[in-house]
DNA sequence: GTGAAAGCGCTAACAA
DNA sequence: TTGTTAGCGCTTTCAC
């Protein structure tokens, strides 16, 4: 290693055509897998580019296409502080893209409307977008749709959800199940060895999210921790109202429930829910996604950990993966993957992180 | 919002000249800030580009200036597994990088040798050079050579451990005052309300790391946890031998250390020494970074938790603020902070995280 | 089937 | 102090 020695000067198109002795235009559709040249040629062509190892600019390759890109983010229309953030994060993203030629806009659908997401997903015109990301449930209709558009050459990215049976282009999110043992092991470490039950606030039967992050909260509540019986969850739709309604009667007699593992949004509803109803001894509350709300309860000792998934790498991600698919260029799989955030009170990151610029 | 509109076409150099009445050369010299141009010119370009809205495309300028990037890492060449995670992460987005003309090396400096580091600051060559990463400490002789280095228009960046004083261009790492208030969290919250004494391992004294580590579990312990003893550092200089041999001293009689904080590296002098002298009750253990032999002693709960920071996105990170920092660009500051992760067994992600490409 | 030439948006000699 | 012009590496008409 040591000091970088001169740079070695990367072979270009010019290269290629002079060693292959054709032109570059015929260099350009060997490039481009298009149609028109003599299978010799086409040979003579790649036989060049392995021996320079000639690896494409892709800027300037964009440039002289004078390609734009034009990217979608399809998000419920629900009062959810995540998915506000993640608004945020696209608009914020999306003056920084402009100079690479890239557009970023938002489109909200109703929420937790299968029915109203896939026709909006239908209602897509295919050329005038090259890529969407989507955060909605996995049913039959939202699948078909997205297959659709995706059969159309559109990149579709699951986001946060996965829809695995749509076939969609990638998916942009932690691993849920992960998510929920790792919720579970947080849960049983806090509550230590006494005896007693823990409530479980869910969204909807239809996010394959939420059911990912029971999945996993059981399995390990089960197996490690089986001194801490789990109840039969909240449905709470991501409704603060309607989890504020629902909780009173989930929570049993006083003392009853030692823990609570608020799995999906709407976590207004429980601490409203807290505050109206302070229980003698504070549960142990372990709730998702980090957001102002969130961030105030675990500063309080209301929360006892948050477990997230940062709005940011989910909008950079899915741009640079949508992006990779139209280049047909190769992604960086590790650094795709979106981490499951743990956060206590002590590792919050800055309050100012949505100071953006230098 | 709705579905995107066609992309109004972004002026270009070309708009301005034609607004701003003036040649194109005069616009680039403007827009790179270059001298020789009156002021009533200057004003009279940058009003177009006002007027205009203009976002330069950074693409097409560094493929007309046929810039390229030449980036170094300069980390201490120590028996290390997160430095040696770091090095092959440099490896590994070397080959995607030459894509975009940057160039990044690696080059180890003896270890815990300030002088040895300085002098090889100091022998770098400014010319040859548009940016250096250097993990070391924070010593006068160190910080003076980067000054120096700084000084000559190279863009340097603290990796792992700030190094202030020395004027840096930015600091690259997690906050590790915030990263030991994280762990001494968790140890009390796993320990529970008996009482105890948990032991520290430090690596040394001059780095910086280690010291704001010690200070915030320290900070924590006391506040939160008084039931638990702190015990002065082992100071192990991240050497598993080292540490080895200094633990069975340090852990006293049986019994009596119920916590250990690894704050540094070098885990396989204490795994060796757990092994060879298995405790009767295990203690709650907390070490930093995560490597191979860190994960495995989660999996197998030897470990309790992990914190850590992402060797890729340190070096990600870096590099881009090295970039930045050289076309005089803006930054996304969310982006570059550095979570401080904490991994239990259940969320750490998949060992194939190595695996690149698409 | 193949090639010559113009041009994407920007920069940098070299003139004037 | 300012302008002209020739590229950077790649794509894309439009001829041959």
């Amino acid at each position: 290693m040591g000091t970088p020695d001169d740079p070695p000067a990367n072979p270009t198109v010019n290269d290629i055509a002079r060693v292959a002795r054709v032109s570059l235009a015929t260099v350009d559709r060997v490039l481009n897998a298009r149609p028109g040249v003599r299978q010799i040629t086409v040979e003579r062509v790649h036989q060049a580019i392995a021996e320079l190892g000639y690896v494409r600019d892709t800027a300037a390759a964009n440039l002289a296409r004078g390609r734009t890109y034009r990217f979608l983010f399809l998000l419920p229309a629900a009062r959810n502080e995540f998915i506000d953030l993640i608004e945020r994060e696209v608009s914020d993203l999306a003056a920084g893209l402009k100079r690479d030629r890239t557009q970023i806009t938002c489109q909200r659908v109703p929420a937790f409307d299968p029915m109203a997401l896939a026709d909006a997903v239908g209602a897509l015109d295919a050329t005038a977008l090259e890529g969407v990301a989507i955060f909605g449930p996995e049913t039959p209709s939202v699948r078909d749709s997205i297959a659709r558009l995706n059969a159309q050459g559109v990149a579709v990215i699951s986001l946060i959800s996965d829809i695995p049976s749509s076939g969609r282009t990638a998916y942009v999110g932690i691993d849920n199940i992960a998510a929920g043992r790792t919720a579970a092991q947080l849960m049983g470490r806090f509550l230590g060895p006494a005896e007693g039950a823990v409530l479980v606030i869910t969204g909807s039967m239809l996010a394959r999210d939420h059911l990912e992050r029971r999945l996993g909260f059981d399995e390990v509540m089960a197996r490690d921790f089986p001194h801490l019986k789990v109840r039969a969850s909240v449905e709470g739709r991501d409704d603060p109202d309607l989890i504020a309604r629902l909780l009173p009667h989930a929570m049993g007699a006083e003392g009853e429930i030692c823990g609570i593992y608020a799995s999906a949004a709407g976590n207004a509803g429980l601490l409203q829910h807290l505050e109206r109803n302070p229980p003698l001894r504070a549960p142990v509350i372990i709730a998702h996604e980090l957001t102002p709300l969130s961030r105030a309860a675990l500063t309080a000792g209301v929360f006892d950990a948050v477990i997230s998934q940062d709005a940011g790498h989910l909008v950079r991600s899915a741009v640079r993966i949508m992006r990779a698919d139209c280049d047909q260029s190769p992604i960086n799989l590790a650094q795709e993957r979106i981490r499951t955030d743990i956060y206590l009170k002590e590792n919050l990151p800055p309050e100012t992180g949505l100071l953006k610029g230098a």
